[in-house]
RNA sequence: CGGGACGUAGCGCAGUCCGGUAGCGCACCUGAAUGGGGUUCAGGGGGUCGCGGGUUCAAAUCCCGCCGUCCCGACCA
């Protein structure tokens, strides 16, 4: 009887366990319309967290927010050529509009490059009106052949930056930086390390010059793409005729930039940090911080607990001491539901901390703190109760990065491999594994066909190893580069 | 679009082979007791059996067609 309301273990299927993870959690919800979604309070919660986290990183580079059409006259795609090309096969096209048909059909936004820089196109004149630093929060829809629950949906939310420059190199350092915030972000908050790099040509966004990603590693070994910026040079400058007078009193083509992560985020948090009894959410991105379940066997112990419980939720406010912001506390009082039922419930659902308080933890004047993630429980006492949850709450965000980076590095393999062992391992349990390319796209596609391996980065130089492999994985030849192989989601 | 599985109450399923007018678990509502790791008992509400057609006295069940979903590939954040 226990054992139906286990989830489905790990091991045996990791998809179902994620999609059982996701569902019974109430995180999202299959949609009425095919490969759609919809997410609910409890993950919109965690979303709106991360918005928040990011638009202040956003905002403390310079960026602005602003919003731009969910409509983009199909013309505007095919003035870039490889961009039309790229994203043709995924797009919802509008031919009707008001009961007829319409002139020019209207494509729903896969990615705003198009419709932003003919905006930007109007509203640069001179070098001072750069650098322009714009984000908008949006859906997009991208007809994808199978979807996934956050992880590929038809249509998503997303973030997306979109910047025009004066340079090339400023262009450049711009779609690096925004790497970083995006690493910055990734560790800090989901507590999911990041591997960053420049993509592969293959895998480079359509329309850009160089593509850049965070690669996280999920507990399948699979690589789940994060987020992503691209140096997208002139090419959009170009089609929409986006000049500026530079100091030099000639007329120049901008350099762009554009960069996006989207709910895809909340999915690499499932398959970070989840386990057989749920999602585990790092503090800083829960809704709900701590859970005071109050334990009683009368009325009068009811009355007792919850006073002392409600006591504590009214002293929130002099909790602040080490953290920003008030901490998210929630008393469960509901009558009727067992604490051991209450318990399932809220680590299902991932509230980082625990607090139990009954008639023999007042007696003592103290409560049992359990932490979700290690399920470790200890006595607290109530008096400094604020101090001991802030710093359980830090110290459990700390902890899941650094359980998560060593989890990726106990399944990342560096330095020398032969391709049959290479091949031996993607069979298997699958990796991260840093091998030496030698650039050539036979040798890609090859690894691919045979593995379903791919290059996710070529990694920044503090993820490369010590001793880079010299030769290519797949063909012997010199090495140019070095690469890290993964499945992908 | 190829290969598999499936569509019956909000969710998970049985019933289909062998036709007889719909059932189980969870969830939900009411009442009482219970309460330190998934409570118990009693009562209750809820279903055009994916859609359309056919065979039959009678179809969730048999036949034909369609639609949809999930998993595995190709595509992708």
């Amino acid at each position: 009887m226990a054992d139906e309301k286990k989830l489905t273990t790990r091991k045996e299927d990791f998809s179902a366990w994620y999609n059982e993870v996701v569902l019974r959690a109430e995180l999202a919800d299959y949609s009425p319309v095919r490969g759609c979604m919809v997410i609910r309070p409890n993950g919109y919660g965690i979303w709106e967290r991360m918005q928040r986290a990011l638009d202040d990183m956003f905002k403390a580079t310079g960026h602005q927010n602003a919003y731009f059409p969910i409509f983009i006259p199909e013309s505007f795609l095919h003035k870039e050529a490889e961009h039309v090309e790229g994203f043709a096969p995924q797009l919802a096209v509008v031919t009707h509009g008001g009961g007829k048909k319409l002139e020019e059909p209207l494509v729903v936004r896969p990615t705003s490059e198009t419709i932003i820089y003919a905006m930007f196109a109007k509203w640069v004149q001179s070098h001072r009106d750069l650098p322009l630093l714009i984000n908008q929060w949006a859906n997009v829809v991208r007809w994808e052949m199978r979807t996934r629950l956050f992880l590929r949906t038809l249509e998503f939310l997303w973030q997306e930056g979109h910047t025009a420059h004066a340079t090339h190199d400023e262009a450049e350092e711009e779609a690096r930086r925004m790497l970083g915030v995006y690493r910055d972000f990734m560790e800090a908050w989901i507590a999911m390390p990041v591997v960053t790099g420049l993509k592969s040509d293959s895998e480079k966004f359509a329309g850009a010059l160089r593509t850049y990603a965070c690669e996280a590693m999920m507990q399948d070994n699979k690589a789940v793409q994060a987020g992503t910026s691209h140096n997208l040079g002139q090419g959009f400058s170009k089609a929409f005729d986006l000049k500026f007078q530079a100091e030099s009193g000639n007329l120049e083509y901008a350099w762009n930039t554009s960069w996006g992560t989207t709910t895809r985020m909340i999915g690499a948090m499932v398959m970070t940090h989840g386990d057989d009894n749920g999602v585990v959410i790092p503090p800083l991105l829960a809704p709900i911080e701590v859970v005071i379940v109050p334990i009683y066997r009368s009325d009068d112990e009811r009355a007792q607990v919850l006073e002392k419980a409600h006591a504590i939720m009214s002293s929130v406010h002099e909790w602040e001491r080490r953290r920003p912001g008030r901490l998210r506390v929630h008393l469960d009082d509901r009558d009727g539901v067992k604490p051991g039922a209450k318990y399932y419930e809220w680590e299902l659902k991932g509230i980082p901390l625990r607090l139990e308080i009954g008639p023999r933890d007042l007696a003592k004047n103290q409560g049992v703190l359990v932490r979700r993630d290690t399920r470790e429980k200890r006595p607290v006492n109530l008096d400094t109760l604020g101090e001991d949850l802030s710093d359980a709450l830090i110290k459990m965000q700390d902890d899941m990065l650094v359980a998560a980076r060593e989890r990726r590095e106990a399944n990342s393999i560096r330095g020398k491999i032969t391709y049959d062992k290479f091949r031996e391992v993607m069979d298997g349990d699958g990796a991260f594994v840093y091998a030496g390319w030698c650039g050539g796209r036979a040798c890609e596609d090859a690894i691919k066909d045979e593995t379903k391996a791919t290059i996710r980065v070529l990694p920044d130089e503090e993820f490369r190893s010590a001793e880079a492999p010299k030769t290519c994985l797949k063909c012997g030849k010199e090495a140019t580069a070095e690469a890290l192989w993964a499945k992908a989601y």
